[in-house]
RNA sequence: GUGCCUGUAGCUUAAUGGUAAAGCUCCGCUCUGUGGCAGCGGCAACGUGGGUUCGAUUCCCAUCAGGCACCCCA
């Protein structure tokens, strides 16, 4: 009989069998005021470069990734989060850039500016194998202008704002990678070239490139196997081969980040996987990690791609994780943001009562007040002051009450007063000061 | 999806084919209305499921999770 009895209480003993799912993780309390930081930061950067925020589901019909990104990718291919519904194929999104162009033609936010200006801070979603700086869902903040002109100025503007977000959180020697991809015009000669050249040399490259001859042969230029990479110090660079404008354009975004003077690295063999890219591209990195903070790059043909318009545009994105692992691992501790100054100790019953109406005056004064309520002894509460490391101790006794007066303690130099209760807001407010 | 490595209290780490030790944290006592220090005590773990074995936390397999790399990307 007592066996299903047992069994239960067994199980109530042993911890949680549920985990976070595989490649998501809970953001503790102690790690809050990083990710605060950041949301502020995002912020910050945003308003002063006066992009304006918008929020877009977490999911989409899949095919808005599809079209924009590229079958042949691996987000696409392999990555998306399919969410099963009554019948409509929606994912959970894997990048930003795609719903927000959605959402720029959905309710013609070409009316916001020309161009918009827009901002992101969100969760992704990706299905891939976990390892350092990379997760199934991650968050990425990020910055976009849609609307005008293919204007360089706006390539060289959204890196900036990137490099600043990077600054701002304090992370020292990042570099900027940057590459044009050409466009329409010129891109598909120089992949022809490209493919011939490898082509020639396909028995040298890795199996994986051998597929991307036929699938995207501008992948073979980040490959990191080893014979790969001695093959593409032979290849045929796109700078090369871009068509006049491009290389205007491109010309165009180098002297704005002179001009900027932000420190940037020419990487021709620096290629976005997304399909949707043209020209400039460019990713950010820490100095001793190998995964890019930022990247991000032009994107004119989307909306195209999408069959939703025509618009120009230049994003950025900042992996939000992968910053706070690069600030962690410099040694950056972050402290709670504004902690109580101020502890109530009660002792009894009388005095718990009284807690809740004073804290609740202490409030209205805007002073935040911490309490224990669960301890009952002035001992542990004490304690638990000391812990929090507030100023100011209240002591609220039997007799306090009784006597309508409560205890001021000085936490630091362990001095104390008894002072009439009508009078503490006062005295507490003057001893904050 | 592939390869290599790893799973012991909340955290960091021991030991062991006969069910486990410590430090930090947490709780309490010394101190019945006064914190920090100290001393003492307490709570709390072998990821999960199989197999081998008289007996498995230990050996084997699977699985799950984590780490690293590939792939790709933030």
């Amino acid at each position: 009989m007592p066996k299903a009895l047992k069994k239960t209480k067994e199980s109530s003993k042993k911890k949680s069998v549920f985990h976070s799912p595989k490649g998501m993780r809970d953001i503790l309390p102690i790690d809050q005021p990083f990710w605060e930081k950041m949301r502020q930061l995002t912020k910050d950067i945003a308003e002063s470069f006066n992009f304006l925020r918008i929020d877009t589901p977490v999911m989409e019909m899949a095919e808005i990734f599809e079209r924009g990104i590229g079958e042949e990718t691996e987000i696409i291919g392999k990555q998306m989060f399919f969410v099963k519904t009554k019948g409509e194929r929606m994912v959970l999104r894997p990048e930003e850039t795609a719903p927000v162009m959605r959402a720029y033609f959905e309710h013609g936010l070409s009316r916001l500016g020309h161009p918009a200006k827009l901002y992101y801070f969100a969760p992704m979603f990706r299905y891939e194998q976990p390892q350092a700086g990379r997760f199934r869902q991650f968050y990425q903040a990020g910055f976009e202008i849609i609307g005008g002109e293919s204007d360089p100025i706006y390539d060289a503007e959204t890196i900036l704002v990137a490099y600043r977000f990077l600054q701002d959180a304090k992370i020292r020697n990042a570099t900027i990678h940057i590459n044009s991809i050409g466009c329409h015009k010129c891109r598909p000669a120089y992949v022809r070239k490209l493919e011939s050249y490898f082509r020639k040399n396909q028995k040298k490259i890795c199996k994986n490139c051998q597929g991307r001859l036929d699938t995207n042969p501008l992948r073979l230029l980040d490959c990191k196997d080893e014979d790969c990479q001695a093959i593409r110090s032979g290849a045929p660079v796109i700078l090369d081969y871009l068509c006049e404008n491009c290389k205007a354009h491109f010309k165009k975004v180098l002297e704005y980040l002179d001009e900027l003077k932000l420190p940037y690295l020419m990487d021709s063999y620096l290629v976005r996987g997304l399909d949707y890219y043209n020209r400039t591209v460019f990713e950010i990195y820490a100095e001793g990690f190998n995964f890019a903070l930022a990247g991000g790059g032009r994107y004119d043909y989307l909306a195209e791609m999408l069959k939703i318009g025509k618009a120009a545009a230049m994003g950025a994105s900042i992996g939000i994780e992968r910053v706070i692992e690069v600030l962690k691992a410099s040694g950056k501790t972050m402290p709670m943001k504004n902690p109580p100054k101020v502890f109530l100790i009660h002792i009894g019953d009388a005095a718990k009562k009284k807690s809740l109406v004073m804290i609740e005056e202490f409030r209205n004064n805007n002073i935040r007040v911490s309490e224990s309520f669960g301890r009952e002894s002035l001992k542990s509460q004490l304690r638990i002051a000391d812990k929090e490391k507030v100023d100011l101790a209240l002591i609220l006794g039997q007799k306090e009450v009784f006597e309508e007066s409560i205890i001021i303690r000085d936490m630091k130099n362990s001095t104390q007063e008894t002072v009439s209760l009508k009078k503490v807001m006062e005295e507490v407010k003057k001893r904050l000061k």
